[in-house]
DNA sequence: AATTTGCAATAAAACGTTTTATCGAGGAAT
DNA sequence: ATTCCTCGATAAAACGTTTTATTGCAAATT
């Protein structure tokens, strides 16, 4: 049991002599109370530490500066740049944020957005577990909702996401440049939305060289022993091209345990890139997703339905950057050798 | 404005045909209440998609099932699996998390808090900006706390922390065992009590080797700039030690970039184990902390106090695992060549 | 048969706010 | 001097809950 409550408004009130209304108008910055009041009014916030308690506030108000968050997994360091960007922007408009994590789990995300709606939150902003979002809201929850990163089935919200397609279909061209003849694509599930399309982006651009296609899943030491085994066969691939952070991680560390040279034995590309993707070998060639301009547009566009704006939902895809390093330095012909002198060229495109 | 408003306990209650009473018991699953009613009272629940205002229910009955979390900053992967972890436990416990991010600034560290409080939560979980944690809480801001990670100044708050100065002198032991005659340890700024701790831990272990220091700001080329200057003295140091993530990364960085090798042309030891600690070269060593236990532990040292259990301050220290990579292979005498071969050999104890 | 007991259900009060309606006082207009 | 505004301040109602006190009714006790 706490000993003291933390101080009330009538607190405030009577320590300043004036009555609850007053107060409230003062704190709220209502018309026409005179100076007189708001100095008293003030100096008694002061001395008693008041802080109003928000949700007393919203229940009368009806008028809740909060939203809701909730992202597949907050360690993945991607989603934990957009929730922070996010906070930062929502706090910029006087807006609270109660961010919840899905665990990858779809069963999760159900119960963590009934958990949401019990917060009562003006606007949601939401990336979802898979495309069957939707399905997994509560019923009868309709505030206005704004989908970040992956693409669902239905578009009945406003989205922003990446050109995945068109930035995966990048790589492969570099790769098919840079002379490879063949090309291991590995993602965690064609389910996600943004795996598929990445692939299909990959499908579309490559020319001379051939593709095939591996799922991982997240986690899952089988995928990784199918792919280890891969990489085993004699009719080893030239390259290989991991289509999201997870995979792009394991496989690396699998393909570095097998004592295999990047880019002398396989070059390697990623979607995703990460701080160590510049440390690692002469670098890993990586699409750089705009996360914070991702979290940006997804604030705007909830602002905006969140301020009254009617019409359509949207559908905003940021481009992203792509960073050649050395891991997919021409090199199907020459093995080994003289990839380290090309190392990093372009480090400073990276700030 | 939104349409129609979420369903309300009242409209459950007509549409069952009972009272807002009985609504309210049968959901809080109070006593005798006949099964009739919990049937009637449940099918309305279903129908209208209900879900309690966790507000007006915190407001009346005067019990918050809310913590609040407030960390440096939500990208540093450390935080974010504190967080994350934290998260799970609270909601197995039936509590909700109002997590927010000080960005690495004591000010806003303040107004956060402040922010906490409007929202009344039971009580707050921090990893503190730096020691002067107290003097930014809100005045008569007095809920059960628990701190994590990072010592304050007054000890007035249980504490979770790892024991730094054995985990680094530790490490210090280890480079000295391996025959380095001197280390440059960089770390963000001593005022910072962890850092400060590992420098006191590496200063009591060293025996041969000797040592300096270096403060790297956080983001600051200026500290940067130094660290590559005294890199390129000629009397470069054999070893480094980075004292916390951030300046191993950065300087980790630098010694890439200036083609230095590791560890042939200096040996690189860092507090804080990431990832890519595994990938680069022939792995890094690395003291590894234990967040998520230590996330379990601050949250059962709150729940202990949230149910009342009185009793001065604890502080508990978690010990660090030490991952011995390549990166600190001896090679003091025998400059380069043959480190790769003994590359990360304790690789599986690190699942 | 009259009273008490026990129990299920509800009406009403309360939580900390904001909003709406009311009030009273001090001028300005009649 | 009376009436009419205006304006600053407040009393009271309301928000969606939970809790407390009250009700009504049937069963159990005299």
């Amino acid at each position: 049991m706490s000993r003291s409550h933390s101080p009330s408004i009538r607190m405030v009130a009577s320590r300043a002599g004036v009555s609850v209304a007053t107060v409230s108008n003062v704190l709220n910055g209502k018309a026409s109370v005179s100076p007189d009041m708001v100095a008293r009014v003030n100096k008694a916030v002061e001395e008693l530490g008041y802080v109003v308690d928000i949700a007393a506030s919203r229940l009368r108000s009806r008028k809740s500066l909060l939203a809701g968050v909730i992202v597949p997994d907050l360690t993945n360091p991607m989603f934990a740049a957009f929730v922070s960007t996010l906070e930062h922007l929502a706090r910029v408009d006087g807006f609270d944020l109660v961010v919840v994590s899905a665990r990858n789990d779809a069963a999760e995300e159900a119960d963590r957005l009934a958990n949401i709606r019990a917060w009562r939150p003006a606007g949601l902003i939401a990336i979802p577990c898979d495309g069957a979002f939707k399905s997994r809201l509560p019923a009868g929850f309709s505030i206005p909702t704004v989908l970040a990163d992956r693409i669902p089935d239905h578009d009945e919200f406003d989205l922003v996401a990446v050109d995945n397609a068109a930035a995966a279909g990048a790589v492969a061209r570099h790769l098919d440049e840079q002379g490879f003849r063949n090309c291991l694509v590995v993602g965690t599930r064609l389910s996600i939305s943004n795996v598929r399309e990445r692939w299909e982006g990959v499908q579309a651009a490559a020319r001379q060289m051939t593709l095939e296609l591996l799922e991982i899943g997240i986690d899952d030491p089988v995928g990784l022993d199918a792919f280890e085994r891969r990489l085993r066969e004699r009719s080893k691939p030239q390259a290989m091209f991991a289509l999201d952070h997870g995979t792009a991680l394991a496989t690396y560390r699998i393909v570095a345990e097998m004592g295999l040279k990047v880019p002398g034995d396989i070059a390697f590309a990623s979607f995703d890139d990460m701080e160590w993707m510049q440390l690692v070998g002469s670098g890993v060639t990586a699409v750089r997703q705009p996360v914070e301009a991702m979290a940006e547009k997804a604030w705007l566009l909830l602002s905006r339905r969140l301020a009254g704006e009617a019409g359509e939902p949207v559908t905003r895809r940021l481009r992203c950057a792509i960073e050649i390093r050395g891991s997919t330095a021409r090199s199907a012909v020459s093995r080994g050798g003289e990839t380290e002198s090309l190392k990093r060229e372009e480090k400073h495109g990276n700030q």
